[in-house]
Order: C-alpha cells, then structure tokens, then sequence
DNA sequence: CTAATATCAGACTGACTGACATTT
DNA sequence: CAAATGTCAGTCTGTCTGATATTA
C-alpha cells in the first residue's frame, strides 16, 4: 500500500474516535499509528525514487555508508551496526550489491575473521546520481520545512535515547 | 534489530556529520533516518508485547477493527481500506486470524461476491487482554507526554494529507 | 578456552504482481 | 459488457534462530 488512499475521511482518525468510546483517548495510540503510516508511506517514495537504479532504500543506504569510508571499504559488522540491521540482512544485502557490482568483497587484512565489502566505481556512480533524485524529492518530506524536520528527527532522538541506542550525552543535536 | 544497539554514539548524527561534509546539511535526511529507526523499536516493541497472546500488531489491529463494527463482522474490502494494507495481505492475516479461532469467515449476505471477517469470542477475549497490555506499555511511547504524542499524531497527519490519503479538511484533530 | 566474525539453512511476516472465478 | 471482490501462486525484502567454520 504504497500508494495514497485516497479515502473521503482519515481512517487514522476514524480509528481513534472509535477507541476513544470504548476503552478512552489514547495519544500514544494515535502517534503510534500515524508513525506507522508514515514510514509506509517514506519508504514506499524512496524505493520508488531508487527504483530506476535497482536499489531499495536499505542498499542505497549501504553505499552511502561505504562512500563515507576514507578507503570506500569497511567490515560486514560495522556496517550492520551503522545501518541497525541483523548481522544476517547485511550479508543479505551486500550479497545483492555485489551482485549488482556496485560493491566487491575483500578479506579483511587486519582481521582473518573478517570480511570488508569495498564500494566500486560503479558503486560510487550511482550513489550520486540516486541522491540527486533523492535530494530533489527532500526524502519524501517536502511537506515540511527545515526547521519541522530537525524538530521530528529531535523528536525521535529522544526515543532512540529511551530506548537505548546510544548514550544521552551523545547525540549532538543540541541548539538546531 | 528490535534490540537496543548500546552503541558509545549516535548512529543516525554521525551519518548525519559525514552527509554534511560531503553534500550540505539535509534536515530531511537526518529525519527520515530518525522515522525508520523510531518505526523499527515500536514494531519490536509492540511485536513483542504481543507475542504472548500470538499476535503481531499487524493481526492486532485487524482485531481491534472488528470489535469496534456494531456486528462484529466486516468485508474484507473494507478491512483493508481501515488499515491502509493490500488486499492480498489481508487475506493472509484474516487466514491466520482464523487458524488461530479469532475469527471467522462468512459469506456476505448483501453481496455475493463478498466475504466478512467476523470476530469470535475468544478473539475478543485477545483484544481486551492485549489491549491491557499495550495501555500498560503507552504502545512503547511512554517517553513522550500526552501533548507530544498528539503534537506527532498531528505532524504526520500533514504528510498522510499532502501524499493524499484523505482530503485535508476531514482530519478532525483540530484544537488537541 | 572463549569470544567474535561471517555465512548458511530454514522459518516467518508482509508487500506486491498477475491471473483467476464469481458476482454486480 | 466492464468493474469490483476476494483468492491463489509465486516473487521479493528483511528479520530472526540456530548451527557452523574460522580466527583472535
């Protein structure tokens, strides 16, 4: 259901009125569906936008992460805690990559254990291009100004502390 | 992933730093990151709460819906439209439904080529005693007051409105 | 010895496409 | 006739468990 619904009244709200009778107004239901919605409807425009260049939004992310590399390489494992992804999808993932030729696979020389996967040049081409697309369509958010959209990533920070991503001292978006 | 990753640092800022250095600040980016990671530890959250009566959010919801129709009981078509999913996913998660006795299929009476899902008795019984549960939980966004969690409900309810599943003027949350 | 790294097989969920029978 | 409803077969992505070989 990545398209729109198109329906005559918001079935989300709809769907709280009816709570809100049996069982009392529910907020944090209400965020938590309209959250689910949303990342529906994100993910089903990136992978669209990406569609073109055969890359889901997962991928595309992988390679970002791989330019960001000073030598364009890095190891499975890091990159599945970069990316918050199982240790499996990230196998999964760079073995599509790879079949795709936009990244090739290396022993790592500092660690026999280890596997880096290295972005190619045709790697390093299509990243750029996808994030010009990405880039033009504001990642599906062109409904919000700057400010609205460091205002729901300060948001979701806070959750991300709550739940124990990462330390509270470290996030660093203080003062945007 | 539904685990927390601990990691010494924030993943999604340090992807947010190095897109900065290498093609400007993209608050957009930096969000929809945000929104991904945030949809992630609710699912897990809710999955997991959930898992002790069977149910995934997904099938949870389907639930829900039919106890709030006066018969209990609704077309398939319909059930789909409410919960924004393909009519074929419907299909499997009302097959599941009714694997585990929450729910039964009947022709419909007003339309021959129609099928309603109607709730039994022990699907009931699953609502309410999941439904105590995610309450308890504040459906994993007990971190957020009751104003924030209406604060995001609203903001997304701009992008469902913008990507066009319901017109803007039946969004019924005006002035919470 | 143990812990970490990555892979593999297999199960599972959900989204989707295209085809189909049935009925409106 | 065309449109709508639901199902089915099959594909695809991503998650997860448990087992395994290798190396630190």
């Amino acid at each position: 259901m990545g398209n729109p619904l198109n329906l005559p009244f918001d079935p989300i709200e709809r769907a709280h009125e009816n709570w809100t009778r049996r069982w009392g107004a529910n907020p944090a239901m209400a965020a938590v569906t309209s959250i689910m919605r949303a990342q529906q409807i994100l993910l089903g425009q990136l992978d669209a936008a990406l569609k073109p260049y055969e890359l889901t939004f997962a991928r595309y992310e992988a390679l970002v992460l791989l330019t960001f590399s000073s030598t364009g390489a890095l190891p499975l494992g890091k990159i599945g805690e970069r990316l918050m992804v199982h240790p499996t999808s990230v196998t999964n993932t760079i073995d599509r990559l790879e079949r795709q030729g936009f990244v090739r696979r290396k022993p790592n020389p500092s660690d026999g254990r280890g596997t880096l996967a290295e972005i190619t040049d045709s790697g390093r081409q299509v990243v750029e291009d996808a994030t010009r697309d990405l880039t033009a369509m504001d990642f599906g958010l062109d409904c919000y100004s700057d400010e609205e959209n460091w205002r729901i990533h300060a948001m979701f920070t806070k959750l991300r502390v709550e739940f124990g991503d990462f330390p509270a001292d470290k996030g660093g978006a203080a003062g945007r």
